[in-house]
DNA sequence: TCTGCTGGATTGTTCAACAATCCAGCGATC
DNA sequence: GATCGCTGGATTGTTGAACAATCCAGCAGA
């Protein structure tokens, strides 16, 4: 799941006609796991901090089954941690989760635009590039993260695979928490912005392979940096 | 979740030494939805039907609660639809999940491949393939579906990644789901029992190119076969 | 035939209780 | 002084019961 749509059928898009006229009143359980992604996202709560049952639920006014629920959700997730009756942790970075992460986000992303995609979709990609431009431009460090994250979400929606995306979501968020701005100066940002850029280039252009080439390249020194910063 | 490894940090395996020393015992919840899994992957419970929870939970001697958070995690693996206020429904194949479901496939299991893998990870690649020869000479035709299911396990096992293998096991969880034995004749196993050995072949020649090439040719006819079989 | 209501069934959520488990602290022993 | 074992408190795991919210099938009436 992860934050992402959940229209059962079709893949989430600009889907003209037939829209879902159901009045979505999202359930106490899934709001609090809402909340609580925020918060993760945040940075309101850190990697390794313990969270009580019984104190979420009086801090939100709900029950502690409700929270549990919730817990169930978010640990699906990866971005709790379950310890039987010990509690339940915020995720940590452990030895060989940079990696992983990135194996994952190679495999999904350079599949999807090697396979190119529909013109919506590439402009979808286009806007995200031009959204980074526009942070730059306005020093708003805050949303260059999230226009670097609209660009890679963008990318796998290409392959208009719902599956996929939820994945890609989920990936993201753990990476929110784990490489939270505090963690992130704005050296980082300065590379990719012209990267971005090329990339998208190529895609338009219909050079999927130099694009899928450029990606690879981008994800592979991406998780060379991390892994340098936080250990292993 | 997906009955996979949980073990937290190192990537599961042959892991000699400094073996978990836990005494692991599954939670109440966690053995409601290993029970239903079963059932799912068995057939018993076929996609569309409803699960009452009062109806389960008093065939299983649980409490509603848990069969609750049951229905969470199997909801969250999508085995499950959860329909607000009307009740949980075996998942069911709508339009586009097939495609959607090799789009991942396409994109986990060549990228696996094409890196390559460690030669014990190779080895576990080359047994399941020995594992559905002898399926077939035995005629089980049982024993054929989980070999090819362990193979294409053991392809995507190359990356060591602990999440790319999640995700596939529940895609794997799926397709018993959907293509259930009910609905598969012998015909299809004809085909892939040699053409696993030849992407096996070509995964030990180190001719990473051309396995990942036939195991890519191998998903999109397999997409075929079964678009044509179940509409769209 | 269609509309609108109504009653029963099921889900969503809360609450309170208890068993199981863990953990920190504290003596007792060597 | 260090180790061992215990104990008490805190937290999780699970249950059962209750009630509100929602849905649905069936029925009465136009």
């Amino acid at each position: 799941m992860a934050g992402a749509d959940q229209e059962s059928s079709e893949h989430a898009g600009f889907d003209g006609a037939r829209a879902r006229m159901r009045l979505r009143v999202p359930s106490v359980a899934e709001r609090v796991a809402e909340e609580l992604r925020y918060q993760l996202a945040e940075g309101f709560l850190v990697p390794g901090s313990k969270l009580t049952e019984a104190t979420i639920a009086e801090d939100l006014g709900v029950s502690r089954n409700t929270v549990r629920e919730a817990f169930a959700e978010l640990a699906g997730e990866r971005l709790l941690l379950r310890q039987p009756n010990k509690g339940v942790y915020v995720a940590t970075l452990e030895a060989g989760d940079i990696h992983d992460v990135y194996t994952v986000r190679r495999a999904i992303e350079v599949s999807s635009i090697r396979a190119g995609g529909s013109p919506e979709r590439i402009a979808a990609v286009r806007a995200a590039v031009e959204e980074g431009k526009r942070a730059a431009a306005a020093d708003d460090n805050e949303g260059l993260g999230s226009a670097n994250q609209h660009f890679h979400g963008a990318i796998v929606a290409l392959a208009e695979s719902n599956r996929l995306d939820t994945i890609m979501a989920q990936i993201l968020a753990e990476m929110r928490l784990y490489f939270h701005k505090a963690t992130m100066n704005a050296h980082f940002y300065s590379d990719w912005l012209a990267e971005n850029e090329q990339i998208c280039a190529a895609l338009e252009a219909g050079h999927l392979e130099e694009a899928g080439d450029l990606l690879l390249a981008y994800l592979n020194r991406s998780e060379q940096q991390q892994t340098a910063i936080h250990g292993d």
